[in-house]
Formats: C-alpha cells, structure tokens, sequence
DNA sequence: TTGTATGCGTTATCAC
DNA sequence: GTGATAACGCATACAA
C-alpha cells in the first residue's frame, strides 16, 4: 500500500501538493499536477479512507439498520434512500439486525464511532430512551416503522387511517364476521395501529372483533396458513380477513382453499403494502399501496440536513399518502 | 465527542492506560481501573472507529456487492455470510450495485481505500482483468456469479450439471419441445452455463433447439409473461418450460393461463433456485435448490482466511450440491 | 504556486 | 503498573 508521502518523494513534490491535486482545492501547475498524476498512477496509489475521514470528521457513508433484506416491501424503500444519497455523493450501507437488540446496538456503534453519519432506522428494538438519547447526539430517523413517543423525526404512513379505508372495502360489500391476520412482530408501530384500527372499526359498526390482539409469531406464508386454520375452527362463519401483510394474505389464500373455499366467491381477503406477492397471488389481492419510494427518499433529504446541521425548521411527524389497489380477492 | 485523552485527564491517567482499560491489554490496579471506567461512563466516551482504524490497519468490516436485495434468492446467501462473519466478530456491510459499473466500482473503492478487509462479490460487472488486479492486492471472492478464466476463487454451484439434471425432469415424461426462458442479466455465469446444458441436452437428445441464445431484458414476472407470448406464437406446439429462475417461472405460468393451458395439464414448467415462489405458485413449481446459505457461509470463511493471511492452500473452485424440488408443474 | 508543520484519535513501544 | 511519545495517513493553516 502506497502512502500520500511516497507518491510525493516520487513526485518530487510535498503531501500539500498531493493532497491539492487529488482533492482539487487549489490552484497547482499543470506540470506539476502532471507529475503528481503520473506518480499517482505508477504507485496504483488510493487515499486511505481512514486518514481521511480522521482528519475532514466526515466520512460520506450511511446506515441502514433493518430487520432483514429478504422483504420486498423494504427494497424499494431501500431504493430511495439510494438514490437520494448518491446524488450527494453518500454511499449506503445496509444492515440486517434480524429483530436482535444486540445485533442492532452493535451496529449502532458504527454510529456513536462515527464510523458513518447517521442512521435511518427501518426497524428497532430500541426503548424511547435510547432513540431519544441516540437522536440527541447524532443524525437518525425513523422510517416505516417509528416510535411516536420519542423525539426522532419518522417518514411513515398513517397506518391506523390506512387500515380503516382498506377495512371499508370489506365492510361495504356487507361482511359481518372480519378476521385481523397479523404474522411477524407485535410490538411495532404498524402492528399495533392495524390492530387498533380493526378494533375501532367493528365496534363503531356494531361487527364483532373475531381476533384479540394477536402475539408474536414469526412473519411467513406458514404463519398466514396457520393462524387461518385456528380462525377457520374458532369461528367458521368468518367471511372475510384483513390481513396486515400480502404474503401473510398468500397463507390465508392458501389455507381457505385447503379447507374448500374459494376466494372472493366464500371468503374475502384484504393484504396491505401492496408488494409483488398480491399481484403474483391467485386470485391476485387487493391491497394497500404505501409509497415506499418515496418514504426512503424524503428520509434521506431530511438526513442529510441534520447531518449538515441545516438551521430549517423540520417536522417531526411526516405521513405519506396511500392507495387502495382493487384486485381479484374481494 | 469526547476523546481518549479527556478520559484521561477526568481519570488522572495517563492516554496509554485508558487504551489499556479499553482493550483489555496488559494489566492495570483494580482502582485505577475503576477511575477510568468512570471517567468513560461520566464523559459518555465512544472511541473515534476513524483513529482505531487508522492505528489497527483493519476494519473487522466486509463489504457484500450484490445487484439488489430484493431478489429473495440471495438472502439466505448473505444470511450465510453474516453468520460466520459475526461469529468471527465482523460486521457485514450490503451494497446494491444494480449491475451499474459506476456504482461498482464506487463500492469497491471502500476496499482498496481499506476501509473494508474484504469484499464478497455477489454480482459483478467487471472484466477478468479488473477481477484479477483485485484478486492479487486484496481479500476478495466470487460468490454465485463467477468468472471462471479469473484467478479469483468462487463458491457456486454447477449450473451446467443442475440445468442438465432439471432438465432431464422434462425429457423422461417424453416432452420433446422444450423453450428455455430466461430474463435479467445474460452475460453472466449462471446465465450462460443454464443456456449451454439447454443446448447441449436438447442436441444430445435429438430434440430442437426452439430458443435463441436470450438478450437481455430486466428480471420480473412481467418479462416471463412477455417471453412466454413470444414463445407460444414462434412454437404453438412447445410442450414444457425450462425457466432460469422461479419468479419468473411464475410469470409464463401466468401467461400460459392467461392463454388458456393448464400446468402441469397442458404445459410442463420447471424453475430454478427453489424460492418462496416456488412454493407459493398455483400449481407449486418442481426447481432447485441450490444450498445458498452454505455458499455464503463457506465463502466468508474462505474470505476470513484471506484476511488473516492464513498460508493454508485454498482451492479455487468450490461446487456446493443442489437438489431437485419436485412440485406441482411438470 | 508550493512547502512546512500541526493535529485529527488512537495504539503500541519503550522507558521508568 | 504506568506514562511519555512516536506513528498510522491525511488535510489544511500558515509561511514563503
């Protein structure tokens, strides 16, 4: 590994004037720019990163903390924050926490290491405390899934609005009996104001709430198909499931038809994020479209001005808009 | 941010010992231990990743380069990685390259800037030479997609033998026109070596060659509808599907409804990589499962060894078993 | 336009 | 058991 000293000894030049050249921060001779160049190239030289960002406190580089790549509903909001910070020039890292507290205040550490300039959080497991202490001292912000209570600002959706509208679908057309399907964590904002919604909504329309407020099972097709199967002996007048993800809506698809029914003309079936699998599914599902994209985007925006300490004002609260998408399942 | 040397001053120590306190590395009394541990505590002391890099001259950080996240069959493979990588306490870092050159070869700076020890190369876009002038100055290694003339070692599979036993699937039950149907990337391993065994197999049987060499077009479920279109109006009479990948997979089996045939009735499908889709398609589609978690594993072990310099003689070439999966469409 | 010298935060070597 | 200090590689204020 060749150092800025070696490449000006052969250059006959001093590391200052290295450094000019390669940063292109003052004015040098187009000879001696040349002959920095050349030496440059024969010594195959490449900054050490390590220095650098010793030295300029800033190292270009930010932390995706997620539960796990292998959900498609977060890769386009992966895409957008992406994009967001290549166009200025920040390179993104992604990490998988798997929902485990110690893997996750782990990679945190990169954080409090100042090893990259903030962290958009896409799910934690972290107590109000600690996003709060964490937000005091460094650039974060939540995404998709955020903690209302504490200080850090969030890029989300109104879940609980959201659920009611995609509810409505099936309250309209007259179903009475609504199952709430929820697989993956419980203890997430998004869980919880599904469930809240669904709540709220039987009640003000004098329907039963055929589902208590489920705990914890591991997100998957096997758990959609699981849970439709107790659902199905509990109560086999069911006639419709709000389901809280589509591939959770897959497994209750599934499920329906082991047991003989068919979707929509037996059971009705409503999914939510609107990813690849309600459009794959037989019959295809209706859906809730969250504008993914642009969650991770605009989240990215406002990292950036916190990481650039910009003195605008900015809210904390930021909701998206949503969408219903009409399919085959109801 | 506080440093090492105002931990120093609240302790009354000296900068050498609290490093000693730190890192557990030579033997300090029991209460000036405790001093410092305070002095740390009370000044919230993070040390700066920036210093201990640069001093340390390793990061304990890997970089994986893939396409994109979202396509599920590389998950588990990084799943795998980040299995050994963490038990070796090393933290892994994803970067989607979406098979951008720019964006590649802007990852892999983090590697010669060493700002990384190691890259794990999922997808790549480069040449032999540039895999090669890689190979020889840092720890890097193939994963999946490889380059065989490279002198860089890969952990795959044999996508050639897989092919010709998938195939073989369609050719006992007596199919004789087969279509090969492919979408993503061509000019990659995988991509090539299916193609190869499609040929090969089709000539050695006395069948018809009825697909091309494919182009490119982008990887989805459109593009195996789009493909499939094609095919059923160029070959009314194919009879089966050899498709390189189950998502798409899923799309011909769309199309092919959408056309009126019944899968397995009318027409035979197969696919590849044994993904959720697989299992989640109607009908379920027989593919193939390729241990990609083993390869991930195997791969960070292998990448390990490299970093630390282990003179133990590493095999190039390393070919992981696969297994037919026999579902519903053939 | 170029060079000198300092310091970024840390670890490790050497004294004591 | 502890402290002083050099060195890691770089950018930059200041001097020339």
């Amino acid at each position: 590994m060749s150092t800025i000293e070696q490449v000006a000894l052969l250059a006959k030049v001093s590391v200052a004037t290295v450094s000019r050249v390669i940063n292109n921060t003052a004015k040098v001779n187009e000879d001696t720019r040349l002959r920095v160049e050349n030496a440059i190239k024969k010594l195959n030289y490449q900054p050490n990163a390590m220095g650098v960002m010793l030295r300029r406190e800033t190292t270009g580089l930010v932390l995706i903390l997620l539960h796990s790549v292998d959900n498609p509903f977060f890769s386009s909001t992966v895409q957008g924050i992406e994009r967001i910070a290549h166009e200025n020039n920040y390179n993104v890292l992604i990490c998988n926490t798997y929902g485990d507290r110690e893997r996750e205040s782990h990679y945190l550490k990169m954080l409090k290491n100042h090893l990259v300039d903030g962290v958009l959080l896409l799910s934690n497991t972290l107590t109000v405390e600690e996003i709060n202490e964490l937000d005091a001292q460094y650039p974060i912000v939540q995404v998709i899934e955020y903690s209302e209570e504490s200080k850090a600002a969030y890029f989300s959706v109104d879940f609980y609005e959201a659920s009611r509208s995609i509810l409505k679908e099936l309250i309209l057309p007259g179903h009475k009996n609504i199952a709430f399907v929820h697989a993956g964590s419980v203890d997430i904002i998004s869980a919880n104001e599904k469930y809240r919604a669904y709540r709220d909504t039987m009640i003000e329309n004098d329907l039963p709430v055929l589902t208590p407020r489920p705990q914890d099972v591991v997100f998957g097709f096997a758990s959609g198909k699981q849970v439709t199967a107790e659902i199905l002996s509990n109560h086999p007048d069911v006639e419709a499931f709000f389901v809280t993800s589509d591939l959770i809506a897959c497994g209750v698809i599934d499920e329906l038809n082991a047991h003989g029914y068919q979707v929509p003309q037996d059971k009705a079936v409503v999914g939510f994020d609107n990813t690849i699998f309600a459009y794959l599914s037989h019959p295809s599902i209706t859906s809730i479209e969250l504008n993914s994209f642009q969650m991770g985007s605009d989240a990215m925006s406002f990292l950036l001005k916190k990481i650039r300490h910009c003195k605008e004002e900015l809210k904390k609260k930021n909701f998206l808009p949503y969408e219903i998408i009409k399919r085959n399942s109801i």
